[in-house]
DNA sequence: GGACACCGTTCGCATACACGAACGAACGAG
DNA sequence: CTCGTTCGTTCGTGTATGCGAACGGTGTCC
């Protein structure tokens, strides 16, 4: 649409997202833009510290971005209601509760509480992990016919993080089918070796647009705690859809 | 520097930082750019996610400032054992805790974490506040001398937030030098009707970078509480200094 | 119902930006 | 020490972008 823009947009991803900061010239590689056009680009993006030209000569994310997102959070009131659902989901359950929302076929983890165990389940908050792994992920897939999930992975195809991990599309299918019907998915180490999950979706007028759930390590869990976390987690996923509708307030294109 | 980016940055601030959502024309006015300028511009940021436009044609942030804020924590482990000495710091005090950095003077609210009481002391995360007026403003002023908080404040003027404000710099400087003496700031219903805080700041290498305080309703509070609050309040921003010193991993230009 | 005010889009022209090549500087290898 | 590589910057030219005016569409006031 607009080429300035769009490479201010892509120079921007291409920072954030990738792990070592890169230079000049690997930027211009890596989004195909002359180094004579990237230079003035990246030098008034630092200026306004939405990057930051480290010691090294490298690029990585100012803190005006960090500002920007703090300031994200100041405009969604919503999202300390959540927060402190989750804490009080936490003060229930012991272990760690998180929230997110599904981002082309990835969870995107948006917010988290952590147990008061000195052994702490620990996906960092802003992370991504594939839905397919993931008990967050399956309950947002609630929202997609079979159809809609078989065609979305097809072209892409589904990587195991462990053992257990799913890996067959149809076997995901009918795995979150079957989790459909009882109102909440789960997951027995399948994104993460010692960790099983439950996962509840949150509706706003019978969509899915978010979900939340709760880790535990293999040693800590027991069958006869089941019914108890489930209960928790899906009435706690249905006070935080049952604010997002009453707030009403616009979500942007998240909610 | 480069009029596209410059103008792709103001846009995306103004957006930002307003309450209210703005329409193409109110954004054309607010920032001296002619509509058939702003209108691809504009487009180009709603089609990548960065902002979104509303049912009503207003202009709100994005999904994609999210993920990137979100991206921003997941480069920054640092940020994620602040926020369990936070964790700590609210399991022995049950008050909310608040951790900050400073920004034109202004403190930037980074992160926080809530008591449990229900009566709970909120000030939103990515809320700005003035230094002059807050615990945690003062602590994080222990690192100018008094002409640069003199130079600083000499044009702008203390506005009031309470009868409790202090509006003289002169008073400020005194104050601040007072409660650098004794390593923690303090403030009563300066920023807040109802509300007390303690403030410590962080170091690292000697140099304050970040700030940590806690807030606590008047009727809550004891004179016989504060050597406890004080004490468990310093002990935690130098274990978030250290921290910072160990991880040294680069803190963009925030630290 | 008509006139006005405001919105967002369209269009042609002048300008400022994008591009590739050439440049000086810094580093490492032989 | 010299050559080769890679870095970031500089510079002139062609072109894509910015600009103001005019346009159609919508809501409001008398």
């Amino acid at each position: 649409m607009h080429q300035p823009t769009e490479r201010v947009i892509q120079i921007i991803d291409a920072v954030a997202r990738g792990g070592v900061p890169k230079t000049l010239s690997e930027l211009s590689r890596e989004i195909g833009v002359p180094k004579s056009t990237l230079s003035p680009i990246l030098h008034t993006l630092c200026s306004h510290k939405y990057l930051y030209n480290n010691a090294e000569g490298r690029y990585e994310v100012g803190s005006a971005i960090f500002s920007l997102s703090s300031a994200f959070w100041g405009n969604f009131p919503v999202l300390d209601y959540v927060h402190s659902e989750l804490e009080n989901l936490v003060d229930k359950l012991n272990e760690a509760c998180y929230f997110g929302v599904l981002e082309d076929g990835y969870v995107r983890y948006l917010d988290k509480v952590n147990s008061t165990h000195s052994l702490r389940v620990l996906v960092p908050t802003g992370r991504r992990l594939p839905a397919y792994a993931t008990a967050m992920g399956k309950a947002l897939l609630f929202g997609m016919t079979d159809e809609e999930i078989r065609a979305f992975y097809a072209n892409r195809g589904l990587n195991s993080l462990t053992d257990n991990t799913v890996t067959d599309v149809e076997k995901l299918i009918s795995d979150v089918m079957k989790m459909k019907k009882t109102g909440y998915a789960w997951e027995i180490e399948e994104s993460t070796k010692h960790i099983r999950c439950f996962g509840a979706p949150v509706t706003k007028n019978n969509k899915i647009v978010a979900a939340i759930s709760v880790a535990i390590p293999i040693f800590r869990f027991d069958e006869s705690m089941k019914e108890y976390i489930v209960g928790s987690l899906v009435s706690t996923a249905q006070n935080i859809g049952r604010m997002i509708e009453k707030s009403d307030s616009h979500f942007g294109d998240i909610f």
